[in-house]
RNA sequence: UGCCUGAUAGUAUAAUGGUAGUACGACUGUUUUUGGUGCAGUUUGUCUUGGUUCGAAUCCAGGUCGGGCAACCA
């Protein structure tokens, strides 16, 4: 009935290697650096990676990948954790790279037994210096011919901590003229003097990524390691270290990592908005991040869809955010309750109506029926849009205008009458007449109206602030744009509206559901809302046709 | 100027030697008590030049363009 979804590459590869029985069932694994918060990048790979072993049967590692204690901390951990779980997978252990700094470092002794590695004294800039350019080879310095003892001797003094940061290094040995800058002879383990937030003061030396990550996965026996493109030059190395430690070989394969316009995606510059405050905080709602997003109200499975939509390859992209806007809508289209908030309010009075209120009745999604109605107050003064009335309506305008009809959602067919000015002759209010016989559910008036509008009861109606977002910067392709980022920033992409009127059911409404304001858009409560005061993430905006049309003329 | 990688509608992604398809976007119509939603339809593409083949997006060779690699980061 519905048609097979073909296979992105790594779907191809894992069911070869079942199909041929190379393995019983698969183990992958996410891997993290806690060293910032978790973004929509991540999505995609946590997606991949927990998507895999739960389309096939097998499971899937957390691992977070703490080599480097100097950037790294505990409140990283747990919002990666966080994030994980909120985005609705689980994982198989929790392991950390740190939970292996004993077998790490016998495996770098190894080495240097083998002589395959040695103790390097040159300085940061020597090693560079003697490391070549991409076009010129690099050149075998003395320290590259120390003795097995000697390494040996020197390797467990810089772990008992004689030696100060940067004195000495240990280098796997392998080919200083290599085409891979990768292979010229790699630092594997650095002294770093520094307070790691698992292991405490135990190391003074920390291996570097490509003597823990390949390592960890063999480890593990993880059957099947993705990472992104970039680490392509490391593969070699990766594959070197796995053979000459005649470990578990796990297989690396890499996939094009997730860009997407107007924002940015990389944790370094996420961290200078946080900490340069162009945004409050990681979770801030403009932020990639997958706290901002949860924050602004995006459903977790709209991400998940999300990221099964853009797929997987080895090409360079960058997706338009209106997708994930569009599967956002998708998803809460079908669960949002809907809702009627005026952000900035024009009085009508219903002059033909009497001084009472009337309880109505409103579907809470006429896309599911099962969730019920609620109860909306009608009453003489109502507020409406100031942009839904115009004195002066262009064609095709099908809003309040002087003599024009129109209907108040889930009330009456209103006509305006006459347009009350203050002194400046600015639009005061509007005085309007009702049809009685035109009331929702039991209209026998016979008038057809083209508009629509949202309303809410003066008497009754809740304040509320309203939090609108745009995009965090101006331009599509971020990343790729001249000079500095942040000279991209939008200024506008917060607004404020700290005094909407609120239809009063949202004040009892559970505040974890995603709301429609009618025409307005989909919205959330921001955890900045007490008791006194709502406030409110606008999560996405509803597509808007007028605003199309009205853009035309 | 070395090595590694990639190139299919505007954006992504599929077709694995046999009809270039799908989604988003855009546009048109229709439904609608949200100018929302739904439904129907239209639109635009194989980087280039050769070669192999009955037949090439796919295989081969050359070119062009893009991305990555010279952290004691991951």
């Amino acid at each position: 009935m519905s048609e097979e979804k073909s296979l992105n590459f790594i779907e191809e590869i894992v069911e070869a290697d079942l199909n041929s029985g190379k393995y019983q069932s698969i183990l992958t694994r996410f891997p993290p650096e806690p060293n910032g918060y978790l973004h929509i990048g991540h999505a995609k790979s946590i997606c991949l990676n927990f998507g895999l072993a739960k389309k096939y049967g097998g499971k899937t590692n957390l691992r977070f990948d703490d080599t480097n204690p100097s950037t790294e901390e505990t409140e990283y951990v747990d919002s990666i954790k966080e994030d994980v779980k909120w985005l609705g997978f689980e994982w198989a252990e929790e392991l950390y790279a740190s939970n292996y700094f004993e077998q790490l470092y016998q495996f770098a002794v190894q080495l240097i037994e083998k002589g395959l590695a040695y103790v390097d004294d040159s300085s940061s800039e020597a090693i560079a210096t003697e490391k070549g350019t991409p076009t010129q080879p690099g050149i075998e310095n003395t320290f590259r011919s120390r003795s097995v003892a000697e390494n040996l001797q020197l390797f467990a003094d810089m772990r008992a901590g004689k030696y100060q940061d940067g004195e000495k290094v240990v280098r796997a040995k392998i080919d200083m003229a290599s085409p891979n800058m990768h292979m010229r002879d790699p630092i594997i383990y650095r002294i770093k003097h520094a307070h790691h937030h698992r292991t405490g003061d135990k190391w003074c030396v920390y291996p570097m990524y490509d003597f823990a990550h390949g390592q960890s996965d063999s480890i593990e026996n993880i059957t099947h390691s993705i990472c992104t493109l970039e680490f392509i030059p490391h593969r070699p190395l990766y594959e070197w270290c796995i053979e000459k430690l005649e470990i578990f070989p796990s297989k690396q394969y890499e996939f094009a990592r997730l860009n997407m316009t107007y924002t940015v995606m990389s944790k370094r510059k996420l961290l200078q908005l946080v900490n340069e405050n162009h945004v409050n905080g990681w979770d801030d709602p403009r932020m990639s991040t997958i706290s901002a997003m949860r924050r602004r109200g995006y459903p977790a499975e709209s991400i998940r869809e999300f990221c099964d939509k853009i797929g997987v390859a080895k090409r360079e992209n960058l997706i338009d955010f209106s997708l994930l806007e569009f599967c956002v809508r998708e998803q809460l289209n079908k669960t949002a309750y809907r809702r009627m908030v005026v952000f900035d309010p024009l009085k009508i009075i219903i002059t033909n109506y009497p001084d009472t209120t009337e309880l109505l009745e409103s579907e809470n999604n006429p896309e599911d029926l099962s969730t019920g109605t609620r109860s909306i107050p009608f009453s003489k003064e109502l507020y409406i849009e100031k942009e839904d009335f115009m004195e002066v309506a262009p064609k095709k305008y099908f809003r309040l205008s002087p003599g024009q009809m129109v209907r108040l959602k889930s009330a009456y067919i209103i006509k305006c009458d006459e347009v009350v000015k203050d002194d400046n002759g600015n639009v005061k209010e509007l005085l309007c007449s009702y049809i009685p016989e035109s009331k929702s559910g039991s209209d026998t008036s016979g008038i057809n109206v083209k508009g629509t509008l949202h309303w809410v009861s003066v008497a009754t109606s809740i304040n509320a602030e309203i939090r609108l977002y745009d995009r965090l910067f101006k331009v599509e392709d971020v990343a790729n744009a001249e000079g500095d980022f942040k000279d991209y920033i939008n200024a506008d992409s917060l607004q404020v509206i700290s005094n909407a009127y609120a239809e009063p059911a949202l004040k009892t409404d559970d505040p974890s559901i995603g709301f429609q304001f009618i025409r307005k858009g989909y919205f959330v409560i921001d955890r900045d809302s007490t008791n006194d005061q709502l406030v409110f993430n606008r999560t996405v905006s509803l597509k808007d046709g007028w605003a199309k049309e009205a853009k035309k003329a």
